[in-house]
This record gives C-alpha cells, sequence and structure tokens, in this order.
DNA sequence: GCTTACCTGTCG
DNA sequence: CGACAGGTAAGC
C-alpha cells in the first residue's frame, strides 16, 4: 500500500501526538509482525522508552527512542493508528503499544508483509535491509545528483529501475506510473534513452507528484489509511493508475501491461518512445 | 531479467 | 473460480 507519501503523511500526523510520550508494555497479537528481536525482547525493550522524534527514509518510518529506534514497514496493507482511548478494531490488528498515558499506538495488517524492528541504534539498520537504500528522492536527491544517477544505468527499463529502492528510495507503483505519464515517457523506455532535459523533466514531474500527494492526504485507492485512520485523497487526480479503458485528455484510452512484474499505467497517446513502440 | 513466495482479501 | 492488489527478497 503506502508509498513515500503515504509514510510521510503518517509522520506529520503522529508526530505531534507521540513525542515525548513514554511506551507501556506492548502486546503482540501476531509476534511474526515483530520482525526483530524475538517477541520477549521486544516488549521487554520498547517498554518504557520515550519517542523523541519520527523521520522517514523512502517507505521507512523511523521512531527514534530515548534509546534505540523502533522502525515501520507498512508493506502492502500494514496501517500504523493512533488512538487517544478506547479499543482498536480487533481485525487484522498485529501489534498494541500503549503509551503510559492511557493512548494507544497499534499496527495492523492484513496481508502480513509488514513489519516492525527495534533496533539499538543506527548502525543496525542491517537488519531491516535499510542499509542497503538509494537516497530518499523526495529530500536527498537533486536534479543534478538525479541526473548523474540515472547516467549511470543507461540499460534498465524506466519502470524497473524508478521502482527499485536500492536506486532511489520512496517511490511505488503508483507514483512511478503517475510520474512517467506526467513526463511524457513510455515505462519501456531505456534510461540510456532519454536526453539530460527528459531525465530532468522526469525528475521535476517525480517531486511535483510527491508534492502533491502529501498536500492531498495520501492515496486511498483501497486500504491506506493515515494515522488517524483517515483517507487520502490523492487516488482522485489520478491520471492513469487504475485508469485502465478510461479516456486521457489528449483522446486516447489508457492501457495496463505488465512492467517489471507489476500492473502499469499508461497512455498510449502521450508515452511514446519506447522500444515497443517504434515498429 | 523473470518468476515465485510471502498472506488475505476483493472483484469480475 | 482466477486475476489482481500500494512491496520486497530470493531463486533461476
Amino acid at each position: 500500500m503506502p508509498e513515500l507519501p503515504e509514510v510521510e503523511v503518517i509522520r506529520r500526523g503522529l508526530s505531534p501526538l507521540v513525542c515525548e510520550k513514554r511506551f507501556a508494555r506492548p502486546k503482540l497479537i501476531s509476534p511474526g509482525s515483530v520482525r526483530y528481536p524475538d517477541p520477549g525482547q521486544f516488549c521487554e525493550k520498547l517498554s518504557g522508552r520515550k519517542v523523541i522524534a519520527l523521520s522517514r527514509c523512502g517507505k521507512y518510518l523511523l521512531i527514534e527512542l530515548d534509546r534505540g529506534f523502533l522502525v515501520v514497514h507498512l508493506r502492502m496493507t500494514g496501517r500504523l493508528v493512533y488512538l487517544e482511548q478506547g479499543k482498536p478494531p480487533a481485525e487484522h490488528l498485529r501489534v498494541q503499544m500503549p503509551y503510559t498515558d492511557g493512548s494507544l499506538l497499534y499496527f495492523s495488517d492484513m496481508r502480513k508483509f509488514g513489519g516492525l524492528w527495534l533496533l539499538d541504534s543506527r548502525a543496525e539498520f542491517s537488519r531491516t535491509g535499510m542499509h542497503r537504500l538509494g537516497p530518499d528522492i523526495y529530500e536527498q536527491v537533486s536534479q543534478e545528483q538525479f541526473v548523474a544517477l540515472m547516467s549511470k544505468r543507461p540499460r534498465a527499463r524506466l519502470k524497473a529501475l524508478l521502482l527499485n529502492q536500492h536506486f532511489v528510495a520512496g517511490l511505488g507503483n503508483i507514483y512511478v506510473d503517475e510520474s512517467l505519464f506526467r513526463s511524457g515517457l513510455h515505462p519501456c523506455r531505456e534510461v540510456g534513452s532519454l536526453s539530460p532535459e527528459e531525465t530532468r523533466v522526469l525528475f521535476r514531474s517525480i517531486r511535483d507528484v510527491l508534492e502533491e500527494a502529501i498536500c492531498y492526504g495520501g492515496s486511498s485507492s483501497r486500504d491506506y489509511r493515515d494515522a488517524l485512520g483517515e483517507r487520502g485523497a490523492f487516488q482522485e487526480q489520478f491520471s492513469v493508475y487504475g485508469r485502465k479503458g478510461h479516456h486521457c485528455s489528449c483522446g486516447a484510452v489508457i492501457e495496463r501491461i505488465v512492467v517489471a512484474g507489476r500492473g502499469t499505467h499508461y497512455c498510449p497517446g502521450c508515452q511514446r518512445g519506447s522500444i515497443q513502440d517504434s515498429g
């Protein structure tokens, strides 16, 4: 589910609600959702820790504690929800993390792909795979750096490379499709076939799409909810994602193909230039 | 590269 | 019933 904008919206919403609070003893409803350390140590170590700050790296949310970090990845259907009082919905509830003041942070996840890690230090990020993450596309890459990074991977296909979190971190299926539409680039283009100007336009499109999506509170085409359980609204702004068979403003009909193993939506009128198109 | 696997649900 | 779903690692 969540890509960079959704995690950022959760971070911004949650930050003022939980900073300075202290965790009480958590309750693991599905112990498998805790990836590290083992369930006993997780509960023991999180108990009594105070929240210092929330940050984000790509699609990871980092909750900095007075000792260590609680790291969250929502994968497809994970949710991190804050409740001032009351009980969380029972369905798909995986981990309850109460604060000492009676409020509650909980992790729910229908498909159980998401997870939590409790790390002693930044040096432990190898536990999450985060140490191999590329730079955050929203915070850590300039236009010129992006052009330089792209020039090193001329043989890659555009969509596959942008989805690769080791290349740049934060983009997922929705925002890659929307960014490629805005830049007029076919998802199957070889990176090396882009002019420097096309690459700069792509970078601008990615930044604009992410910025707008954050302003709209993220995309809730299906499961996504923010930390207060609210839906985002950016799905109403989609140009191509999930719009197979609809007409683009250019008059052409949006197509769905499979690229890099993912459903890929594009406008054959606006997005030209792939090898496949040239015939 | 591509496919499979991890899970559970929705939609046609 | 099969296809598909916002992600990612692992195995040819």
